[in-house]
RNA sequence: GCACCCGUAGCUCAGCUGGAUAGAGCGCUGCCCUCCGAAGGCAGAGGCCACAGGUUCGAAUCCUGUCGGGUGCACCA
């Protein structure tokens, strides 16, 4: 039989064309919707390899009862190719048990795909942008940033695999005050550079991070704007330390295994902001107003000020939003908005931002814009990354922007090893709060997710090696030799392009990570049942059938490891030391 | 005051686009190699899924409210 490599969608159309023969026989209504209806492995093994839920689902549109539904569809499922029983449990559950062939071609497949086993097309070349990290351009990328930065570039990996069409984007905050608070930090380095003794004010940037960077603004200009004013060297410096920043920034995520397609500079969207402002006038969605004071805490300074200010209530914020300052120069949301506003006028189908939990607060405004701006036909799906707390072996490691005084990400890649960290970034639904603790990660024990995904692919790895040793010539495996616990972690492994669809619809890349630490555990036990009985292991150098048949296996699981790990960019190990 | 996130085993967390007796690791109780497949595995104890209503054939999952924890709340970026 030959089948494709997604079984739950071959299963799926198969039930679904089953449902149009009860129509046509005249049992069921025409039109009913099978949005509903859901194929997938139920929890108990016990219950068989598929169940759906389809009686119990159409039994009510169609006025007929569950039982008397499943047992008309359990009677067509039966005469279908690869279900070797149908029955109906439950309140009206159907229970599908595949032959065995299915899942020795399934495993076939899985061998002859490779590293395409899982890949989707679900995301019908689609386009779509995923902006994440988007760090300010003040300084290295520190931990803080480091979360979102695999979250993000994992799901742009996940979409890709699922078959999107992905763009990788970076939005610079090149604009504004906080850029020029840096760029007269690095003048104080530039003269530090040319040999004054500086100390460094309260207010600017005191990281050694900007050392360098003066000692480059020293090279390149000497020391022509040592005592020249600032209106001389300002813009030039800003420019100067920000691309120098940026280099600095993606050297540090580069470090993670990122690289992004799109470095968007906020700076640089000209008359963006004067069109996005005109296109939300057109839609009768600017006005002059002003904004009511804030209620709770009391804000020292706060004084009603007329401002451009935003409808965004009218697309569910929470208060309408200024465009323009009441000195008429742009908000800084009036440059995202413009932003967006460049983003759709790039023709995407969908946007997601990955968000740190700090910003929040500023999903809905952005959520409005990009409703208004597209009239609500390209959705924005905005993902929000929570804090990680640093700790060594449980106490907390201070990190602090301010005081330059904080955990760089390079320092944290070195230490323990990109691979680590982008695993243990995805072992936590990225909404809560995490811990990452030095100690704990690098630990090579069963508590250590990342470890013992690797532990098990190293042992896969390690097969081929004593296959090897054992000087064993293999017969072409008759799969078919497989019990039913091996065949068990086939179908679990079988699993894999299904995970990859659910992940990638649901933006959730953490879930490949899961499913993976899930696949690892099916592997260790079987692994282990050569413990107990000799008879079970892997490689016997006596039933070299058996040892293919079982190689076959381990094979496909290593591969759907490598594949897994491969989404979400993290390196499958051959060995441990 | 408002908004958002969270509340699942002693601890740390999965599960949440509704499905059949709620899962994992740690910890606890036992057990499995006289290392060359134990960096692991097996078994057991441990839960009114914060609480109260509602929707549904069916709710940890969806809706409303309450309580508890976190975050953010006018021109900053």
């Amino acid at each position: 039989m030959n089948l494709p490599l997604n079984l739950f969608t071959h299963f799926t159309a198969l039930i679904h064309a089953a449902l149009g023969q009860l129509v046509a026989a005249g049992t069921l209504p025409e039109g009913l919707s099978l949005a509903n209806v859901t194929v997938e492995p139920p929890r108990d093994a016990a219950h068989g390899d598929l169940a759906t839920n389809a009686a119990m689902v159409l039994a009510k549109p169609a006025g007929t009862n569950p039982r008397v539904l499943a047992e008309a569809l359990v009677a067509v499922l039966r005469t279908q190719p690869g279900i070797i029983a149908a029955d109906v449990a439950g309140p009206g559950f159907i229970n599908l048990k595949l032959a065995d062939s299915v899942w020795h071609d399934q495993l076939s497949a899985m061998l002859g795909a490779g590293g395409d086993y899982g890949r989707s097309t679900v995301g019908q070349a689609k386009r779509i942008n995923v902006e994440y990290v988007s760090a300010n351009p003040t300084g290295p990328m520190h931990m803080g940033h480091c979360r979102g930065a695999v979250v993000g570039d994992a799901l742009a990996g996940l979409l890709a695999f699922a078959g999107w069409d992905v763009t990788k984007e970076y939005y610079i905050n090149d604009a504004g005050g906080q850029v020029d608070t840096l760029a007269r930090s690095a003048h104080l380095r530039y003269r530090e550079a040319l040999g004054e003794t500086i100390t460094i004010p309260e207010g600017l940037y005191p990281g050694d991070y900007l050392v360098p960077v003066g000692q480059a603004l020293a090279t390149e200009f000497g020391d022509r704007y040592r005592d020249a004013p600032e209106s001389d060297w300002l813009v030039l410096f800003r420019t100067r330390t920000v691309a120098l920043m940026m280099v600095r920034i993606r050297a540090d995520l580069a470090l993670l295994g990122i690289v992004q397609d799109v470095y968007f500079s906020e700076a640089g969207l000209g008359g963006r902001v004067q069109e996005a402002l005109d296109t939300l006038t057109a839609k009768g969605l600017i006005y002059q107003g002003e904004l009511e004071k804030p209620k709770g805490e009391t804000s020292d300074d706060w004084e009603p000020r007329p401002q451009t200010l935003f409808r965004s209530t009218q697309f569910g914020d929470d208060q309408d939003r200024a465009m323009q300052k009441s000195n008429g120069s742009w908000t800084y949301f009036a440059g995202d908005v413009a932003y967006h506003w460049d983003k759709l006028a790039r023709d995407y189908d969908a946007l997601v931002n990955i968000f740190g939990a700090d910003h929040a607060g500023y999903v809905k405004r952005v959520t409005a814009a990009v409703k208004a701006l597209s009239d609500g036909r390209v959705p924005l799906d905005i993902k929000i990354v929570n804090l990680v707390k640093l700790l060594r072996a449980g106490e907390p490691v201070k990190m602090s922007k301010r005081s330059g005084n904080f955990v760089t990400l390079d320092e944290v890649v070195e230490e323990v090893g990109k691979d680590v960290v982008r695993f243990v970034m995805l072992t936590k639904r990225p909404e809560s709060p995490m811990d990452f603790d030095f100690a704990h990660v690098v630990e090579q024990s069963r508590e250590n997710p990342v470890f013992y995904v690797q532990y098990a692919h190293a042992r896969i790895a390690s097969l081929g090696r004593k296959v090897v040793e054992a000087g064993l010539a293999l017969p072409e495996p008759d799969l078919a030799l497989l019990d039913a616990d091996e065949l068990g972690v086939v179908k679990m492994a079988a699993n894999f392009p299904r995970i990859v669809e659910q992940a990638a619809e649901a933006r959730e890349p953490h879930r490949i990570a899961f499913y993976l630490g899930d696949l690892a555990a099916a592997f260790h036990s079987q692994w282990n049942a050569g413990n107990d009985d000799a008879a079970r292991r892997f490689v016997l150098a006596d039933r070299p059938d058996l040892t293919a048949a079982r190689l076959a296996m381990a094979r496909a699981v290593g591969q759907v490891i490598r594949n897994g790990l491969a989404v979400i960019g993290v390196a499958a190990a051959e060995e441990l030391h």
